[in-house]
DNA sequence: TTCACCTGTCAGTAAATAATTACACATGTT
DNA sequence: AACATGTGTAATTATTTACTGACAGGTGAA
């Protein structure tokens, strides 16, 4: 996984507002108006959560139909589980660039 | 550790020049000018990023003096792990606060 | 038809973050 | 003294992210 998947995945989760969505939908599966009702925040404001953490694999979203006809959007929370520490980092940023160390002059190093 | 703790900590390291950081620092301890110049960025800009990453807790900065007698800020990474999956986000938020499911009416669902 | 639900998007604003530039000041060397 | 190297911060701008409000539909029931 690059450098820039990594910071994607972890900058995707990175918010309150998502570790509750997360949290939420852990517990059950639910459509957005309910969540957002549940959540106390607006549709829109919602959807832009939702679909940074669906961009990101953490959630699966699908349309179903109720049986009195009405179009839901259900979302679920794709299992997933990723450990932060200094050797997953230093494998994600990968070699750093060797840096020309010229001696420039002889500095006071 | 609240969910604003566990936020912060997360957003602390989530930033690609936060995560080169780390990288660099887990090989060796350095002093910032030298970082900055390892890193190709401006010290303050560093200083930035190294703040915030102090204050999370995930490094350790100390002024040493070199034989010459120049003042170094070294930075060191303070050991840390720590898992992200559905269960520790849910345990981080905590019990969703009861949303008064009142019947409004006889509502569509 | 009107009401109460729902999905989905767009335009605009507000707020948080990141990044740059320019300083002040200290030490050792030439 | 002038120069190279270092720490540290303040002020400003740029960029990204979060958030709000207003729409345009669609379905079923009163």
């Amino acid at each position: 996984m690059s450098l820039e998947e990594e910071i994607a995945k972890v900058t995707a989760i990175a918010h309150p507002t998502r570790y509750r969505i997360i949290a939420a939908l852990s517990a059950e599966s639910l459509h957005v108006s309910e969540l957002a009702r549940r959540l106390g925040m607006s549709r829109p404001l919602l959807y832009m959560h939702l679909q940074r953490l669906e961009e990101a694999g953490y959630l699966s979203g699908r349309l179903e139909l109720s049986p009195e006809g009405k179009a839901l959007k259900y979302f679920e929370v794709v299992p997933f589980t990723f450990t932060i520490d200094p050797a997953a980092i230093t494998a994600a940023v990968g070699p750093l660039e060797a840096p020309d160390l010229e001696p420039k002059k002889e500095s006071g190093k």
